[in-house]
DNA sequence: ACCTGAACACCGTTCAAGT
DNA sequence: ACCTGAACACCGTTCAAGT
């Protein structure tokens, strides 16, 4: 019964794959090469070609699977948003309360955004379908655990909208410019920093020179917090005003 | 002594322009160009090529004035963001004390956005290339004056660049939202809208569903002053808290 | 001094054809 | 059923050549 025969066919080439009929492609198995294509080389550099090669496969190939390039990016902010299905601490509506569940959801989508910071941009600014699905959260599944969430916890139906507009802009704002310093995009191409982009002169600048230093510290973690806690209150006032 | 003489050259077509020699391209012009495409028909649209023809001559001359098209996009996020220069709104210094020239400041880069809803994505995303030039205040000029307003007005070095971190992810955070809304990007090409992309099927979101229309209310402006107000407030606090 | 023609090495995408 | 070769209409960029 066993399948696992031995190879007929002598190929001697050590570590020769299977036969010749590879695993046939797959919708996620293209997704999934995308984005790690564009976290280690970044977006510029993600060719329908290359995407082929690195699967094995010639771009042709890919249209079977995916409709073109642009709705391959649209799947990838899609699959990267996902990702926090498998995140434990991510809950889909109030256990210890509103306050709690929002700070998971954020630390959630923190954690994503710092798992792909080349593809984060991505998530932040591809324009979104409907202005319910306002980035980052660009997923619906996300968008009616917040709002029912929040209203199974006793906010207004106003003073839910309003939350998911004060939590969007905060994590979009803040993800954003943590990611960005980490080093997105990774600009046009593989740019071997030959040092020929001089450090700007800061001579008639002297706050920013003073202050270069305190400005180049990483303290995004603490402000995030810091944030959040702030963004939580804010949400907490305006659920009792609204229900005045 | 008048140069106004009429033109030798009996070229009868109306509205000839100059006889031959058009004015000779600039970097300014090449930009300018740059920034009305991208706000007329979005950075996809925008090639060298068409740039090129869009001021009447061929792709190559570009290169005499601009290294190439990411660095076009450089200049653009820059010129973008000078535009602020020529509002006088916009002050360089506080003048009735520092929340007023914060509430200026936030208020010059909204107009700015606003003029270019398509373009500012640009401002918000490439990749800074310091610490202290953060999205979406991009350039030295305007991060001193933040600064040297600030320490001006009594705040710490401290205070001043936590003030800088909390006004930068504020406005990207807001600002990306809102543009976003106004419907930025463009997406891939001029899509004609033939309605093949069906509504998205609520059915499975019941509140969504229910909130959508409150989702849809565009209430940016009030949400920013709003924002703001808050920011503001928490300046205050972090201004007194550092100099205890 | 300023612009261009022709060329190079790429793109995304289509489609008839191969296995 | 799944993949590819060849082709089309583009790209960005270089460089020798034109005026």
């Amino acid at each position: 019964m066993a399948d696992e025969t031995i190879d007929a066919d002598a190929d001697v080439v050590a570590g020769d794959e299977a036969p010749s009929a590879r695993v046939p492609l797959d919708r996620e198995r293209i997704i999934k090469a995308a984005i790690e294509h564009i976290d280690k080389a970044g977006l510029a550099t993600l060719t329908m070609r290359r995407l082929g090669a690195s699967l094995g496969v010639e771009a042709m190939s890919l249209y079977r699977y995916v409709p073109g390039r642009e709705d391959l990016l649209d799947a990838v902010v899609d699959h990267i948003i996902n990702e926090m299905y498998n995140d434990d601490d991510v809950i889909d509506s109030p256990q210890d309360g509103w306050q709690d569940f929002l700070q998971r959801l954020a630390h959630g989508v923190r954690r994503v955004a710092l798992a792909h910071p080349p593809a984060f941009p991505l998530v932040a600014s591809r324009p979104p379908e409907a202005p319910w699905l306002r980035p980052p959260l660009r997923n619906l599944h996300w968008v009616e655990s917040f709002l029912a969430g929040l209203v199974d916890e006793g906010f207004s139906n106003d003073a839910a909208v309003a939350a998911y507009r004060g939590f969007t802009s905060f994590l979009l704002g803040h993800l954003l410019l943590e990611v960005s310093t980490h080093g997105a995009d990774v600009g046009p191409l593989d740019v071997i920093d030959d040092g020929s982009k001089e450090p700007i002169s800061l001579g008639r600048y002297p706050h920013v020179s003073e202050m270069k230093g305190a400005l180049s510290e990483d303290h995004a973690a603490a402000e995030f917090e810091e944030s959040l806690e702030n963004l939580l209150d804010r949400l907490a006032l305006l659920k009792v005003e609204d229900s005045r």
